[in-house]
RNA sequence: GCGGACGUGGCGGAAUCGGUAGACGCUGCAGACUUAAAAUCUGUUUUCCAACUGGAAGUGCGGGUUCAAGUCCCGCCGUCCGCACCA
């Protein structure tokens, strides 16, 4: 084939990405009357290269902004950059090179990226996280939560790297050690801000109900975080004569309660441990003990009896035992709990190793008051005995018949908890928004003046010894008191980078030079109306995010609960691994197939393939977009990208496979060279059965884009192109190829516009194209294929007239030769007719 | 341990309400065109029996409901994911 008879991808996409560029075609109106459409994919952190995961994503978000544009809405389609973190300290740290250069040159280049893949984005409305034209909104708005009470500053237990002299995050404590350093990671005493995320924790879950369109998966999820449970604050007193207060899910279960236990950090413990050397080793020992999953699976549960005593309520004469106890945590409920053995597996456990008592209180009828356990706690329900007065009650009545109780004699009252703590937002980095306090020796934390926004990152910083640049630059942090005017220090540190993330759809919806957002504009635009990326941001990033917008509805700087009205939680590309015999990795195009095995192309010796994984370099089974585009064009890698899995499910990356969208390709740009062919007699011919295909086509690619179920609309498109080439030349033909212009367009947008361009062309871009109407007429099929079936195996199929009454399509079914060897005679007990679907003889 | 999702050909996957299982793509095989290759096109590709018409089995396993089950119910098995000493 001649290269003028090929779809040149190379010249192509980059003549229409200019034109897009130039006409300002994907830029979105704040001003239109049209209806609008604010789709957003999840903002790429700036790690230097764009990644195939980031095609995928930003590909269906494409498809999707692309269709709402061709169905005549406006549509807000941003891009930008998470571009805070620590690989920009890293990176300084390692090449000598500034944070704000790294990062601004890997924007450039992912930007160039980006664009390669021909996404309908307004690159108007671009920013990234790091510049202050950003941060310092968000200093402003920190500000704003400061003033209204929703940040607070409080001494926290941290993870401390005595080496970077840093707090790391759990994820960055890999066996106890700095996973930078690999020193022993200690826990230190911090002073950190926190937001008050915790005063939502309500609204927060009862906002997921709303949530409609958010996977079930996520909504749980994050309802499993937010973690509310329903219980009683009991008040016990003590030998010493003070008070000790728990948290129990189990008021019920008072009565069986046999010990009394601790967290190390409570106060009853630290008095312990000033008291009594025992006691402090004990709690040390507590302290010293791993927080990983797998050592607290094994982990023996320990206690350490204080001597102190604590009153039953119901029994004057039963005193319980205060142990400090290895397994109850400080930071859930009070940092003490009520041990009930006969109904707790850890109290049974620990029970059964300091000889406590395991009374049963709940059984499954009064008379199995006296049954004894079997080796393990009963936690379920039933009812209540050897509970005096309760005896009987239901569990759920017990619980509340208890606190009534508790509350009538002031020893307790009714307590919902929450697992949700509050958001520790403090860290000791240089390259994040500094927070916007400065520490008066009179006043305290001060805000810092709204004039003084924002307060810029030095630039001349160094990273030669471990530690916060910032706290040990020469001047930076010394300012005077906003108050007084007398010298005070400035907070060096820094946000997470989780608060970047929890405000940017805002920024991207509107965007004032003089503050962070105009909430008018943005009443317009959100919620975003389709949010797509991974699900690994399915806690912190979108929880984070819909805090924040219902904090800064609540001090009324907008009006809008749920940032995301539309969720999807798009799955990861894999491809296949590949390993030397010397089980070192290889890449996919080191190796070959040689009949069923694989050998290594450079020196024959075999290879073994490994498992389908997510792409990562450590394993070499990476592709880099910027070489599948430069091979096949953006088109194709769009293609794929929608092809095959479900949207949800992993993709798995595959040579085969883009090989074959490369085909699609040109397939389409030989049937679109075809669209005036079959001369004028052949074109007055009308085809029936083509019109239907192509209106079912309409139909059913509409409803999968809809329902981002790209997978489908790309089998459906396959479809009708395979009718179109089998069908003869007629005008139906030739309006079938005109309408799959308008069909792949979302998808692969390039060879759409270029075939639009070829005569005859209606003019314009397919961009601006109005998706083509379904007419209903002509989904009707006018004649349907009936399954016959015989006691319910089929046998024939016969062609009747749509809508054919009952009685005629028994009649037709009967008359089947087939139908009636198998009847075979028989007797006929029943016939089930399903119209326009099928008849089944019951025999 | 708790919670959730999923199990369909050689592979990715389709299958509105329970109504023709395997659409569509990939791979493989056979053929056409070509000096040849590439590209393209045609046929075929769940398994087994029969090889002309056909027949049987089949959606992880075992039961059940129904005229009819991939789909609904009960019980297992397996894979993946999230949380995890949360009182």
């Amino acid at each position: 084939m001649s290269e003028a008879t090929r779809f040149n991808p190379h010249v192509a996409d980059t003549r229409w990405q200019q034109i897009w560029e130039e006409q300002g075609t994907f830029v979105a109106d704040d001003a239109s009357d049209k209806p609008r459409s604010y789709v957003l994919e999840m903002f790429p952190y700036p790690s230097g290269r764009i990644h195939i995961g980031h095609v995928r994503n930003y590909t269906m978000g494409d498809v999707l902004a692309r269709y709402r544009k061709m169905q005549g809405h406006e549509v807000l389609h941003p891009m930008g950059w998470d571009a805070f973190g620590m690989p920009a300290e890293n990176a300084a740290m390692e090449k000598g090179v500034h944070p704000g250069s790294w990062t601004r040159e890997n924007i450039e280049n992912m930007r160039a990226q980006l664009k390669r893949l021909g996404f309908a984005l307004d690159w108007n409305r671009e920013f990234a996280t790091c510049e202050p034209e950003y941060y310092g909104h968000e200093q402003a708005l920190f500000l704003k939560l400061f003033e209204a009470g929703l940040v607070y500053r409080k001494e926290s237990e941290v993870n401390w790297d005595p080496v970077d002299m840093t707090v790391l995050a759990n994820e960055q404590v890999i066996d106890g050690k700095g996973w930078r350093s690999g020193a022993e990671v200690e826990r230190r005493k911090l002073s950190q801000w926190f937001l008050k995320i915790t005063d939502f924790a309500d609204e927060l879950l009862d906002g997921l109900g709303s949530l409609d369109k958010w996977p079930d998966k996520v909504r749980l999820m994050q309802e499993n975080w937010i973690g509310k449970s329903q219980g009683g604050l009991l008040r016990f007193g003590l030998s010493n004569g003070e008070t000790i207060e728990v948290f129990s899910t189990r008021p019920d279960t008072i009565f069986g309660a046999s010990f009394m236990a601790v967290a190390a950090d409570h106060p009853i413990a630290q008095a312990a441990a000033e008291a009594d050397e025992k006691a402090a080793a004990f709690v040390k020992q507590c302290k010293a003990g791993g927080t990983t999953a797998a050592e607290l699976e094994t982990a023996e549960k320990l206690g350490f009896d204080t001597g102190l005593t604590a009153q039953h309520p119901f029994d004057p004469g039963k005193q319980l035992p205060v142990y400090i106890a290895n397994f109850v945590l400080m930071d859930y409920g009070t940092g003490a709990v009520m041990g009930v053995p006969g109904h707790d597996q850890r109290d049974f456990d620990f029970a059964s190793k300091y000889d406590l008592p395991i009374i049963r209180v709940v059984a499954q009828d009064a008379a199995d008051a006296c049954k004894p356990f079997d080796g393990e706690a009963e936690p379920g329900d039933g009812v209540l005995v050897n509970s005096g007065e309760f005896d009987g009650l239901a569990v759920e009545e017990a619980k509340a018949a208890i606190i009534a109780r508790a509350e009538e004699e002031g020893w307790g009252e009714g307590q919902v908890q929450y697992r949700l703590r509050d958001w520790g937002v403090s860290r000791q980095r240089y390259w994040g928004t500094p927070i916007p306090i400065i520490h008066s020796p009179d006043y305290g934390p001060v805000a810092v003046p709204e004039d003084q926004l924002p307060v810029a990152l030095p630039e001349d910083i160094d990273f030669s010894a471990p530690g916060n640049p910032l706290d040990r630059h020469p001047t930076w942090k010394h300012v005077t008191c906003p108050i007084s005017g007398k010298p005070a220090v400035r907070e060096t540190d820094t946000l997470d980078t989780f608060v970047n993330s929890s405000w940017y759809f805002l920024r991207f919806a509107s965007q004032p030079e003089d503050r962070p957002f105009d909430p008018d504009v943005i009443a317009k635009w959100l919620p975003v109306g389709q949010y797509i990326g991974g699900v690994e941001h399915a806690i912190l990033h979108l929880l984070y995010a819909r805090f924040w917008t219902r904090a800064l509805t609540r001090i009324g700087m907008l009006d809008v609960k749920e940032p995301f009205a539309s969720l999807f939680t798009q799955g990861m590309v894999t491809h296949q691994t590949f390993k030397h015999g010397d089980g070192s990795w290889l890449t996919p195009d080191e190796v070959k197939k040689n009949g069923a095995d694989w050998i290594v192309i450079a020196d024959d010796t075999p290879a073994t393939a490994g498992r389908v994984e997510k792409m990562s370099k450590s394993k070499k089974n990476v592709v880099d977009p910027d070489d599948i585009v430069d091979q096949y064009g953006a088109d194709a890698v769009r293609w794929f990208m929608l092809s095959d899995s479900p949207p949800e499910r992993d993709l798995e990356w595959s040579e085969a496979g883009i090989e074959g969208c490369w085909r699609f390709v040109q397939r389409l740009w030989r049937l679109f060279g075809q669209i005036g062919a079959g001369g004028a007699g052949a074109d007055a011919e009308v085809d029936r059965a083509l019109d239907r295909k192509l209106h079912q086509t309409i139909a059913s690619v509409s409803e999968h884009i809809e329902a981002l179920a790209f997978n489908k609309a790309v089998a459906a498109i396959y479809d009708l192109t395979n009718a179109i080439e089998k069908a003869s030349f007629s005008a139906s033909r030739s309006q079938a190829i005109h309408v799959l212009r308008l069909l792949v367009a979302p998808m692969m947008p390039h060879i759409a516009e270029e075939a639009w361009a070829i005569a005859p062309s209606p003019g314009g871009l397919v961009a601006n194209e109005r998706w083509p109407q379904v007419d209903e007429s002509l989904l009707i099929e006018d004649e349907v294929t009936i399954a016959v079936q015989v006691k319910g195996k089929l046998r024939d199929t016969v062609t009747a007239a749509k809508g054919l009454p009952k009685d005629e399509l028994e009649a037709l079914a009967l008359a089947s030769e087939k139908v009636q060897r198998n009847i075979d005679g028989a007797e006929i007990r029943k016939v089930i007719v399903v119209p326009d679907r099928l008849v089944n003889i019951v025999i």
